[in-house]
DNA sequence: TCTACATCGAGAGCACTGCTCTTGACAGAG
DNA sequence: CTCTGTCAAGAGCAGTGCTCTCGATGTAGA
């Protein structure tokens, strides 16, 4: 029933059973890598040397796989930002952004099934569990906290001329109820949100092929687009 | 073998060849709509009353089926574009971006099955066929012809310190040679490609749910995005 | 008009899928 | 040393894409 969490294992039984999870979670993760989002259950199976029905006894069905491996697929993009992040000197805020978009270009071209798994079109049946959203907002927060920081250290202020909606401004007021994002305000989170759509909907038009025979040196292309971004931003 | 081309129809077979192409389509398309990219070829039959096997009198595999989907969708959203951009006076150069980007959104809101087959994950064994990459340049055509009649109209020229690295200008000029995009300078022309991708970021986000619980009203933000977007360009 | 051909729908069948249920073997706890 | 819970295996069900064969039927040429 569970899906391995139980921290560190009772037993002997408990840690055959946590070794057993993550195999599957491997080999599974082959499987994507290989043949995209179709995951086979019985041929996951079958590379375990094991019959399809054992490993109900891991994971209740197939889309329970798919979840925990979209839960870890968040985490590991969000770690692999995080570190990139914190490798730059914090007073070079604009390097920060840069190292972070990089990140997550460089996560997603090595792990391109799993990219695809998270930011792909959502499976029509599937609906997102409520562990997923923290997972999935350790990346934004990164940008996020460049943001603050820049405010905090002068080098990024709301413009005067600067308007935004409504309900955008009441949206924005109830994010930045996080502790983490303290200070920012509404209008330069409004730019990071502006800076993470962009950055995403880059690093998925070249995953997904729409810059084939069309941009050659997408690497040199990313760059220059996340350098625009921000200058934009205010970085 | 064929889906569905031979103009006219020649005789009374061909007709209800054709008119039988059609319907499957159209169910294929709502089994679509309802259940997302796992379509059910024998489902689709079913619900033509026949059985599974005859529908490969028509198309030749699913993946067929699908291409041929893909294909109207790509023409259906291009022309949505199209009208709508039509539909503003020519001078208003702004007012064409702005209309542009909503038909984009309001088209894909309409049709999001169709919208997640286009610009959704990449089925991995699937290969884009030659036939979709004509249609797929539509949309993004409609936007690089406002920034062509807005430098000709002198409204958006290039800015001095707007530089681009070198491979990204010989793509550009690639494109560039186009007749259509005639006249557009390659710093324009990066614009316009940065506001494409900035704008399916945008629409691929909203759709794909990551504003969920974030974002209230999606209507409102995505203007606001969208005029920020066109200063951002210069219109 | 009659015949030969091409096209079509139906059905059976193959290999595959997710998933359920039962059975028998085994390990850990009392 | 039992007894209970966990496990892998196998059979089986309903569904899938796709192939092949077999009659029925429309189409075109003689």
């Amino acid at each position: 029933m569970e899906t391995g969490d139980e921290p560190p294992a009772r037993g002997l039984r408990a840690r055959v059973r946590a070794e057993m999870v993550d195999e599957i979670k491997a080999v599974a993760r082959r499987h994507l890598a290989a043949e995209g989002a179709n995951l086979s259950l019985r041929a996951v199976a079958r590379d375990l040397g094991m019959v399809s029905s054992a490993v109900y006894r891991y994971f209740p069905s197939r889309d329970a796989l798919l979840t925990v491996l979209i839960v870890e697929a968040y985490d590991a993009l969000g770690e692999a930002t995080e570190r990139a992040e914190a490798a730059v000197a914090r007073r070079d805020l604009r390097g920060r952004w840069i190292a972070s978009c990089h990140a997550v270009r460089d996560w997603a071209l090595a792990h391109p099934a799993e990219y695809a798994l998270i930011f792909g079109s959502p499976v029509p049946g599937y609906a997102a569990p409520p562990d997923t959203v923290g997972p999935a907002s350790r990346t934004p927060a990164v940008l996020a906290v460049i943001l603050r920081d820049a405010v905090a250290a002068g080098v990024v202020s709301p413009n005067r001329n600067e308007r935004l909606p409504r309900a955008l401004r009441a949206d924005l007021k109830r994010l930045l109820a996080d502790p983490r994002f303290a200070g920012i305000p509404e209008p330069v989170l409004a730019r990071a949100m502006t800076g993470w759509i962009h950055l995403f909907g880059l690093v998925s038009f070249e995953l997904f092929g729409r810059f084939n025979d069309m941009i050659t040196d997408t690497g040199q292309f990313f760059d220059y687009q996340v350098r625009a971004m921000g200058t934009q931003i205010g970085l």
